[in-house]
DNA sequence: GATCCGTTCCGGATGAGGTA
DNA sequence: TACCTCATCCGGAACGGATC
């Protein structure tokens, strides 16, 4: 295909070439007959990722396209994967603009009929009718050169405008602020070389491991790295020896290493070590500072990291130039966790759907996951000031909340009812600090890319700490939940309460300034858009309690991995009952503590706490026990 | 040398059916 | 009736390597 048709670039969907193919089959128009026509609905994937670049540059801006219909929102049956809908006939552009139905909101539940559904309706409904803006679609009139770049945000509800307004105040593009973005490696083996950071420890790895993280664990200005890499590289990432332990870690897997191909060659022929990552980039890693990112979430997450790890795909890092200081890390940091930022993202990155077979039918706009890709993000564009106050207060309270959270109060001591008691405060109190320094720094960029010119941030001293719920834009929701125009999903998810109201225990400085942003979201259609829930941070933390059980967990099962229970006086291993080792635990008065606890009894039942607690752990004696039919 | 694509995978949540 | 077991569903990504 690559040969046959000159749109295939990269990685590419064949809805590439079928497109060149449709158009194609058309006939050419000549002085007796009129070109013919050609429609088709199609996956709407080349709108965004890379490969519809040449299709959207190079071929489709010399046809003469007519209607571009954006049906990603419509229920199709059986049929997961957004579409678009493409008419137009085969010969040279005509003068004329492009029609074009952009989407506004998606389905909300999937229709009985789906002729009937909402989306689909309003499309075959207003089709016609450019200038409509509901709250469906928006149909307009493009002028062809909207359509001639690439990527295409088809998104409406006055989404263009607000992008076309972000493009123009801007000051520079991110590339230009920074040096290159991309992984800080890649093992090519991931099974091999990761195990969980908690058992480095046994195996004596310390020396040879660093934490990988992976995107899942960049979220809300946190880190939190669940796994190492075995890491054949010293700090200024310069090759080094594996010690004895780590080399005998690897060894059962080595024969697999030898002989895997990465670029159609093994490590040996491409002059690597067989314990060497696939690929490892020393430069990146050398540098301590650097941006990290969530490459596939449902929202924008950055998170500064001061060194140390590595970074697998999942988890790109951005790296600035040489000499580049923290402050410039948290002024980026700032203006790319804002929701402005997660607008510009959304409407230039490719959507992902909701999972699901076949991408799903997201109910919420919020629901749906986005992969955000180094190469978009370089074009995105930087207001001439940057948050950096917010950026930096908002990093150092995620450092404060990491350290209160129950895994950082286990790691030195014993675990105590009160400790974790005033522990859990404090992180609760951080968190609501954070949630409005949030609202602070969004409200402060609105202003920064000149989408208002009102300072709507707060100068007073008492900002009061914010509970999920409690932000403009929900109240806002709240207000529309009340009145059956939106369904409450967005606060069942998070666990938090609508209010419909401004809290009394706010100062009246701060009740004043949310009131004046509500009436702002109410009068200005921009910042009508951004302060919605699929722009917002979601703040979506794992429960206490469940952290808390989690924690107590490990910590006893760690203690009970104490040689003294194991090994007889003579240093033989022996085997133990859960009564006999419910008789030694017993002795062990912080022990029985932290079990009651886990347990959450007063007198704890020893032996029947351990066994609760170990028997995921232990091997049936009988082997014919160890397997089940499900297994 | 450095991605970026598309499909598959994992594990928690849910709920039906079975059992004390 | 209350608890327990097991299977399925689905949210939320991760994986591997072909291509530029």
């Amino acid at each position: 295909y690559r040969k046959l048709y000159s749109t295939c670039k990269g990685t590419y969907a064949l809805t590439v070439p079928f497109m060149e193919r449709f158009f194609g089959l058309a006939k050419h128009g000549t002085d007796t007959q009129p070109a013919g026509w050609t429609g088709q609905i199609t996956s709407n994937s080349f709108m965004k990722r890379e490969f519809g670049s040449k299709l959207i540059e190079e071929y489709l801006v010399r046809q003469d396209l007519r209607a571009v219909i954006d049906t990603s929102g419509a229920y199709i049956p059986g049929h997961g994967t957004p579409t678009v809908i493409l008419i137009g006939k085969h010969q040279q552009p005509t003068p004329g603009p492009v029609r074009a139905v952009l989407g506004v909101q998606g389905e909300p539940e999937r229709p009985e009929d789906p002729a009937q559904g909402k989306v689909w309706s309003a499309i075959v409904d207003n089709v016609d009718s450019p200038g409509h803006d509901g709250q469906w679609v928006t149909v307009v009139d493009l002028p062809r050169d909207r359509l001639a770049t690439h990527p295409w945000s088809l998104t409406g509800g006055g989404a263009s405008g607000l992008l076309a307004l972000m493009n123009e105040y801007h000051h520079r593009a991110l590339r230009r602020a920074i040096a290159e973005i991309g992984r800080t490696t890649h093992t090519g083996n991931d099974e091999a070389f990761f195990l969980p950071l908690s058992s480095r420890g046994v195996r004596k790895l310390d020396a040879d491991t660093v934490p990988v993280v992976l995107g899942e664990e960049v979220r809300d200005f946190r880190l939190q790295p669940a796994n190492c890499t075995v890491f054949p590289y010293d700090s200024q990432g310069a090759p080094k020896e594996l010690t004895v332990a780590a080399q005998r870690y690897l060894w059962r897997v080595r024969r697999g290493l030898e002989t895997q191909l990465d670029f159609q060659q093994t490590k040996a022929e491409r002059g690597l070590r067989w314990f060497d990552h696939s690929m490892f980039f020393p430069a990146r890693y050398r540098n301590p500072l650097s941006i990290a990112f969530a490459f596939v979430a449902t929202h924008n997450h950055f998170v500064l990291d001061r060194g140390g790890k590595v970074f697998n795909r999942s988890a790109p890092v951005i790296k600035l130039p040489e000499g580049a200081t923290e402050e410039e890390h948290l002024a980026l940091l700032g203006v790319l966790n804002s929701s402005t930022a997660c607008f510009w993202l959304k409407q230039n990155s490719h959507d992902k759907g909701n999972g699901g077979i076949g991408g799903g039918i997201a109910s919420s706009e919020w629901e749906r996951f986005f992969e955000f890709t180094g190469t978009t993000l370089k074009d995105f564009p930087l207001p001439a000031a940057l948050p950096l106050k917010r950026g930096s207060q908002l990093d150092a309270l995620a450092q404060s909340f990491a350290a209160s959270a129950p895994a950082a109060l286990t790691e030195d001591g014993t675990p105590t009812a009160s400790a974790l008691e005033e522990a859990r405060k404090t992180s609760q109190s951080i968190l609501g600090q954070m949630v409005v320094m949030q609202e602070e720094l969004d409200w402060e960029t609105y202003r920064l890319y000149g989408l208002t010119d009102e300072d709507l941030t707060y100068h007073g001293e008492d900002l009061p700490e914010l509970l999920l719920g409690q932000r403009a834009f929900e109240i806002v929701l709240a207000r529309n939940i009340a009145v059956g125009e939106q369904a409450p999903e967005w606060f069942q998810r998070h666990g938090s309460t609508p209010i419909t109201a401004l809290p009394q225990e706010w100062s009246s400085g701060y009740r004043d300034l949310v009131q004046r942003r509500l009436d702002l979201i109410e009068s200005n259609p921009n910042i009508r858009l951004l302060e919605k829930p699929e722009y917002k941070r979601r703040w979506a933390t794992e429960p206490w309690e469940k952290q808390e059980e989690r924690t107590l967990r490990t910590w006893l099962l760690n203690r009970l991995e104490d040689r003294s229970y194991w090994f007889d006086a003579q240093g033989r291993p022996a085997a133990r009952s859960i009564s006999q080792l419910a008789d030694m635990v017993t002795r062990d008065a912080d022990l029985v503590g932290v079990l009651a606890l886990w347990d959450g009894t007063v007198d704890v039942d020893v032996v029947k706490a351990l066994t609760r607690l170990l028997t995921d752990e232990a091997v049936p004696y009988l082997a014919a026990q160890r397997l089940k039919e499900p297994g």
